[in-house]
DNA sequence: GGACGAACTGACGGGTCAGTCAGTAGGGTG
DNA sequence: CACCCTACTGACTGACCCGTCAGTTCGTCC
């Protein structure tokens, strides 16, 4: 059945998140659902698959419900403060903790490497396109929107890194603050 | 004997570069040196303590490279391109590969947060410092430095991940080209 | 009601690997 | 020479965990 796959997919991701992706055993998701690890086995041939899956299956629901938040309109100001709000690792803190790691796996597994790679574009051209409407109707004037939007996507991993993984000087206050000024710089 | 030790620390990383740090056996580290499995635990009592030893003397030995290279001097603007040159995936790309491991691994591991943390703020250290000096002499003119600093250093970090960890869009011509824009823009 | 197949169980095989330990080698010292 | 201590070996153990497989349950269709 459709529903039980999806099921231990999302139960992979829980436990993805709660323990690591290298630390995810098939016996965790399966005791997550109260199901047997052969059960896992009929639906994912081996652990690899399974966990490729989950992390594909967790980062395109993330980039569905920010393409709702911005297809539901707004002026060109309000639909680049959603979409930098949801960029941010407060609003969606074990995300990026699940995506830190996942740059990692992807330095080794091709699956993994796809994902990102479709995912991290995709995330960046909401973006992009988010500041070429802005441009048109003359809100923003960025010399280059396209290149715009990657360097405050890299800046943006970049602080999360900061703040995530190890927490030192940079805080949540100073992560908007420089990310805020590095707007305004953008888009003049 | 202290010699060892340090053979040992440094198989380790070649060893973590090539095979990542999650794949990483002691007895691996063993065969590359021709010494037995029982030797590596005399000289570290548990994996987690070697590995993490093995990270710290890696880092530390990158940044003392950079600091001697910016100690031997040269104009403000030298001693910039020097420090973001250092920076760049190009040059060091199996550091870069090993530093984006390293703060998965620091998300669950409190030595490597530890060690990811202090040498982050060692590297942007050196660049506020270079910044800062260039202000003084009049060469740059930062509206402050040390933003100006994490600014440059988390776009790199994020572009870096782009192109290290899953190679799309985003090459190494592209890569300068945005950074140099970004340089640029922050010292005037 | 019997045949069939999809969903599911749980025990088990087999491979991997960290860390241990009894023992060896060899240089230094009294 | 005898003693000792550091460096070192390699076989072994115990734990872990993925993936398999024989067998069970249950709904559905003839």
């Amino acid at each position: 059945m459709e529903k039980r796959r999806i099921q231990i997919l999302e139960a992979a991701c829980t436990v993805m998140s709660e323990q690591g992706i290298a630390a995810t055993r098939v016996g965790d998701v399966a005791k997550h659902l109260g199901i047997s690890t052969g059960l896992v086995h009929y639906h994912f041939d081996t652990k690899d698959e399974l966990l490729a899956a989950a992390f594909r299956h967790a980062a395109e629901k993330e980039l569905t419900a920010l393409r709702l938040l911005v297809d539901a309109g707004g002026t060109p100001r309000e639909l680049l403060d959603i979409v930098i709000n949801n960029f941010f690792p407060a609003s969606g803190f074990s995300s990026w903790r699940l995506w830190i790691e996942g740059w990692a796996v992807a330095l080794r597994s091709e699956s993994f490497r796809r994902t990102v790679m479709e995912l991290d574009e995709a995330w960046v051209e909401v973006l992009a396109d988010t500041l070429t409407d802005g441009v048109a109707s003359g809100d923003f004037s960025c010399v280059d929107p396209r290149d715009s939007a990657w360097r405050l996507a890299c800046l943006i991993e970049g602080l999360a890194i900061q703040q995530v993984a190890h927490g030192g000087v940079i805080n949540d206050v100073e992560t908007r603050r420089l990310v805020a000024d590095a707007v305004e710089a953008e888009i003049g």
